[in-house]
DNA sequence: CAGTATGTTCAAAAATACTTGAACAGAATG
DNA sequence: CATTCTGTTCAAGTATTTTTGAACATACTG
């Protein structure tokens, strides 16, 4: 009865409880998420799964957790829209199950790519506004500051767009070091 | 009397407005402040900052922004730290008065070693207090488990603590491109 | 179908972060 | 000294974000 009884048939009750260890891992996820500017139910959540080998369904994510349907139902879209996490679905089980993403380069790369190019892409919005403006004006003393800071803001974009694909690169360039 | 008449004789009654183009640049730094996870404040000091040639002092800061003291006087003081902005007292003023570092890489240099260096330190004391709670452990599956995401976890560690350098030499490695 | 399992949504509540402004401290001035 | 100027601090107020949970969809099951 010990090894493969069916351990969750169907209402909640798991009675599985984190090891000290894992509230700990989970505990520097939630700190991590936090600098990231993600919400901490967020990093939570990736820690959960991040700890374990078998995937969870949202209520055990839930139980384990002690967050709400609402916290887990966002939580868990949000992480697999950063490629964060992944579903599957077992067979003959109507639950959607979740495994973390644990490539330090597919984390990063989602992570670039769902809030750091937003970003850049709404700064040439920004920077072609500020163009405009200049453009109509004549008074020649601030329109020509102006132009110039418009230039400097102009290269320093290029130089972040620049760079991302050189973090994905050095961060992808895995393990190989003294 | 024009050129060099003191400005602002004592109280702060100045004048000045922003330009148009000065309220769209602040608030550019406005969003970016905010998706780097700093006050909207203080992105909006330092887009003023930014915008001008001549040193501002506080009150006038607090003046074109329309911002209380409190707000300028810690924004002004976190984005020194950050190395954002430095003061300069011009001889026979008893005021601060402030400008906008506009180096990329001072910027950026300044933002990872105020906010990513800390991150990844405190990271070590957490990988610590983890590696600590496993070894006051002998329940061989969830250890070995644990010691498994321990190792993928410094991994991480390592990776981040490589890319800094990289990132400040990139960003520093100005302007030369087609 | 009715009933149940699973997951989503969203308004309201709770938690968090930011800003304000009055009180304070120090230094220069007269 | 008393006064004024400059800037800091921090408790309280305001704004923003996050979490909750009940109501709602949807799809399976018998």
């Amino acid at each position: 009865m010990s090894a493969f009884s069916v351990r969750n048939n169907s209402s909640s009750k798991n009675q599985e409880r984190l090891e000290d260890w894992e509230t700990a891992a989970i505990d520097l996820f939630l700190n991590a998420a936090n600098s990231f500017g993600l919400p901490k139910s967020y990093g939570q959540i990736y820690g959960l799964l991040f700890c374990r080998d078998q995937s969870l369904a949202m209520d055990e994510v839930m139980d384990l957790l002690k967050i709400s349907k609402g916290s887990a139902s966002q939580g868990l879209r949000a992480l697999r829209q950063l490629g964060a996490v992944s579903s599957v679905f077992e067979p003959g089980d109507r639950k959607e199950r979740f495994i973390a993403e644990i490539r330090l380069r597919k984390l990063v790369g989602g992570f670039l790519r769902e809030q750091a190019d937003p970003h850049l892409d709404k700064g040439v919005g920004r920077l072609n506004q500020i163009e405009a403006l200049l453009k109509d004006l004549d008074d020649s003393d601030s329109r020509k500051r102006g132009f110039h800071r418009h230039e400097i803001l102009s290269g320093w974009h290029r130089q972040m767009s620049r760079l991302l694909p050189w973090v994905k690169m050095i961060v992808g360039k895995s393990d190989r070091l003294p």
